[in-house]
DNA sequence: TCGGTACGTGAATGAAGATTCACGAGATGG
DNA sequence: CCATCTCGTGAATCTTCATTCACGTACCGA
C-alpha cells in the first residue's frame, strides 16, 4: 500500500514527532512509533533526515517557529506598559497550555541528554524571546516608566526566566506538580490568576 | 580479583552514578560505566538495586541530601532580612557552581523522560525548599518589612523560580549559554555580581 | 499502453547495552 | 586448617531499537 507524501505529509510528520518526543523525550522515543502515529512507514523518515538526532533538531525547529508566531503576535500593537506585560503574560500561559507539547519540546533540549547541541540552540531561541523583551523594554524606557537597578540586561534575563518558568509550569508535568505544591491546587488550576499575579509581582520590580 | 564492599563502597557508587548521570542524562548513561567509575563491577549494581531507574533514583536521592545540607546550613543565624537573603543567594550559586552534578541531576528530573515520577519527585524536593522560604517569609513579617500583594504562595513560587535558575544556569550547559546570551559573558562569568543583582531585583519586588 | 524512474514500505540486520548467572575468591566459625 | 557460606565478578544472554535495503507500486514521458 504506497501512497505518496504530499506537502503536507511532511508536517504531519513532524508533529508526530514533536508529539512523541514531548511524550518521551528524545532517548525513550521510538522511530517506528513516530512513523505510525504519522500513518506512514519508518523508512520515509530516513529519506528525509539523516538520523534520529537530525530529526529532532528538525522538530525542535518547527516547534519553535510556531512558537515564535505565538509571541510576535503578541506585543505590537499597545501602549500602555502594563497592559502589554500584561497581555503578553496572559497570552503566554495561555499558549502553554494549549500548545503544551511545544513548550514541552523547548525544555527537552534544555536537558543533558541534549548537551551537544546546548549552544546551538540557546542562540537560536534566545534570538526569538530577545526581540520581543528588548522591544517592551524599548518602550519603558522611552516613557521613562521603569526604574531598573544596574544592568538592564540582567533585569531582562530575570524577567524571562520568570515567565518561562510560568511556561513550562503550565506544560510541564514536573513543574506543573511543583506549582501545585507552592501555590495550592486553586492556583494551578487557574492560569489566568497566576498571571495577574505575576503582573503584580513584576509591577513592583519595574517600580511601576 | 574479587574485593569486598566496605561501607563506603554504596557511596562510592552513588556518587559515581550521580556523575555519569549528570553528565550523560538518564538515557544515555550506561550501566557498565558507572560500575567501571567506581571501580567495580556490573553486577554489583544489581545486587543492591533493582534495576536502572531504581538506581537512578537512589542517586537522586543522595544528591537531594547533599542539597538539603546546602540550603540547611545558611538560613539560620541572621536577623537582618536584607543580609539574610544575600547570604542565601550567595550560598546557593556558589553551591550551584561547586555541586554543579547535583543541581544536574536535580535538572534532569524535571525531564520528560522521568515523567512518571514527576509528582513523587516534586513533593521530596518541595519539602526541602518551601521549608527554608516559609521561614524566611515568616521572619520579613514578623519584622513588618515587606509588602506582598495577594496570596503569599504564589510570591514564593516566583521567588524560588528564580533561584532555581539563577542555580542551573551556573550548572546546566544550556542554561548557561543562555545566561550567556542575555547577561553577556562577562556576567555569567561573575556568580557573585549575578546574585547582588538578583538580591537588589528582589528587594525591589519586596518593597523594602 | 509501455518502459523506466522515483519513492514509500516494512521485514531483516546489526549494534548497543541492560540484566543475569555460573563461578570462584575471601570471610567465617569450628 | 577445612568446610561452608557470602557476595563481587564480568562474560554471556536477551531485548530493544536505529538504520538499511530489496521490493513493488504509482507516476511520468513517449
Amino acid at each position: 500500500m504506497y501512497k505518496k507524501l504530499d506537502d503536507t505529509s511532511l508536517t504531519r510528520l513532524l508533529e508526530a514527532g514533536i508529539d512523541e518526543f514531548a511524550e518521551h523525550g528524545l532517548d525513550k522515543t521510538v522511530m517506528s512509533s513516530i512513523a505510525n502515529r504519522a500513518g506512514m512507514s519508518v523508512g520515509v523518515i530516513y529519506k528525509y533526515f539523516e538520523d534520529k538526532d537530525a530529526f529532532f533538531l528538525a522538530c525542535v525547529d518547527y516547534s519553535l517557529e510556531l512558537l515564535q508566531q505565538t509571541m510576535e503576535s503578541v506585543i505590537l500593537n499597545e501602549n500602555d506598559l502594563r497592559k502589554c506585560l500584561k497581555d503578553l503574560v496572559a497570552d503566554l500561559i495561555s499558549a502553554a497550555g494549549e500548545h503544551r507539547n511545544y513548550y514541552r519540546m523547548y525544555h527537552e533540549i534544555t536537558s543533558g541528554s541534549c548537551g551537544k547541541y546546548a549552544a546551538e540552540l540557546a542562540a537560536k531561541i534566545e534570538s526569538i524571546s530577545a526581540k520581543v523583551y528588548t522591544e517592551l523594554l524599548g518602550k519603558a524606557e522611552a516613557q521613562g516608566r521603569i526604574a531598573i537597578k544596574g544592568d538592564p540586561r540582567l533585569f531582562a534575563f530575570f524577567f524571562d526566566n520568570l515567565l518561562m518558568m510560568l511556561q513550562f509550569s503550565f506544560s510541564c508535568d514536573y513543574y506543573y506538580e511543583r506549582m501545585k505544591i507552592y501555590c495550592g491546587e486553586e492556583n494551578a488550576a487557574d492560569p489566568q490568576a497566576v498571571g495577574e499575579a505575576f503582573v503584580d509581582f513584576m509591577g513592583t520590580a519595574l517600580g511601576l
